[in-house]
DNA sequence: GGTGCGATCGCCT
DNA sequence: GGCGATCGCACCG
């Protein structure tokens, strides 16, 4: 085991349990040190925070393209909690029978599914729940974010999941603040009002890119059927759910999709080779 | 580690 | 009146 270097700044602790966090994430912690890179989070210059054009895109290019990204919530104490994106499913509107806005259908509830690309559409479910969209291109179709990777302000983010469970509940690591969607929207406070907000300028949520990692290369992209759908027949089963293989923060790992990207790549290299 | 089940209520038919 | 883009916990191995 290498020793890596650790800077005295105040780098996001992030307990990952068991296991050490991915060799990718050292490894994008350690360039953050880097004098040619400064850390995104440290220093004086704010990373960028992603606009309206970015989130005009078809769903399924929005949801891949929502990994790796920075989710912040500017509290009203004026804390900021972030955390990168590392779970997305895509709801693609009419035509996807398990999305909300299937068949056309809109409603007061899924009313945000339809404004512009990049509206917010928070939803209750099973009565004590919300999930957190992001409407894309396309009528009605949106992209469910899943899991996210707490960067910083865990404690709070523990407080916040804390106050919705049972007393004397045990502590939960980092890994597990946001590993699902309803987690996250306890995690960041993410409320019912939330609805039909704007995330290309909301003051209080919003998206930045990691000037780390611009883009997520396809290869560390799992494809696999998304979760919680399997009444709606085909539909249950297209590869609509996409996450950063290996990733300790992932709610649902599906390993024949791991499996059979990985022989698919080990092909694409024989070919590229021969 | 995996599985099964109950909670709980707004939304839609 | 039925159901759900979930979660936590009990239980089993």
């Amino acid at each position: 085991m290498t020793t890596r270097k650790r800077n005295n700044l105040s780098l996001p602790q992030t307990d990952y349990g068991d296991g050490e966090p991915p060799k990718r994430l050292i490894q994008s912690q350690s360039d953050t040190n880097t004098a040619d890179h400064p850390s995104p989070y440290f220093s004086m210059k704010d990373p960028v925070r992603l606009s309206d054009s970015f989130f005009h895109q078809p769903c399924v290019d929005l949801a891949k393209a929502f990994l790796g990204k920075v989710l912040v919530r500017k509290l009203t104490d004026g804390t900021e909690l972030r955390a990168r994106v590392v779970e997305t499913e895509a709801y693609l509107g009419g035509e996807d029978k398990a999305s909300h806005s299937a068949g056309g259908k809109r409603t007061e509830r899924n009313t945000a599914m339809f404004m512009k690309p990049g509206t917010i559409y928070v939803y209750p479910i099973y009565g004590i729940y919300l999930c957190m969209n992001v409407s894309s291109q396309g009528e009605g179709a949106a992209v469910l974010l899943r899991s996210l990777e707490p960067l910083r302000g865990q404690d709070v983010m523990r407080g916040l999941r804390a106050a919705k469970r049972k007393a004397g509940a045990k502590t939960l690591k980092d890994k597990e603040l946001c590993n699902g969607p309803s987690k996250l929207c306890q995690a960041l406070d993410i409320q019912r009002c939330f609805d039909r907000r704007d995330m290309a300028t909301d003051t209080e949520v919003w998206l930045e890119r990691d000037p780390e990692r611009e883009t997520v290369p396809a290869g560390e992209v799992v494809s696999a059927h998304r979760i919680g759908v399997e009444s709606h027949g085909e539909w249950a089963t297209k590869p609509l759910r996409f996450y950063l293989r290996g990733h300790p923060c992932v709610s649902v790992l599906n390993r024949d999709a791991e499996r059979q990207m990985h022989s698919q790549s080990s092909t694409d290299s024989q070919k590229t080779v021969s």
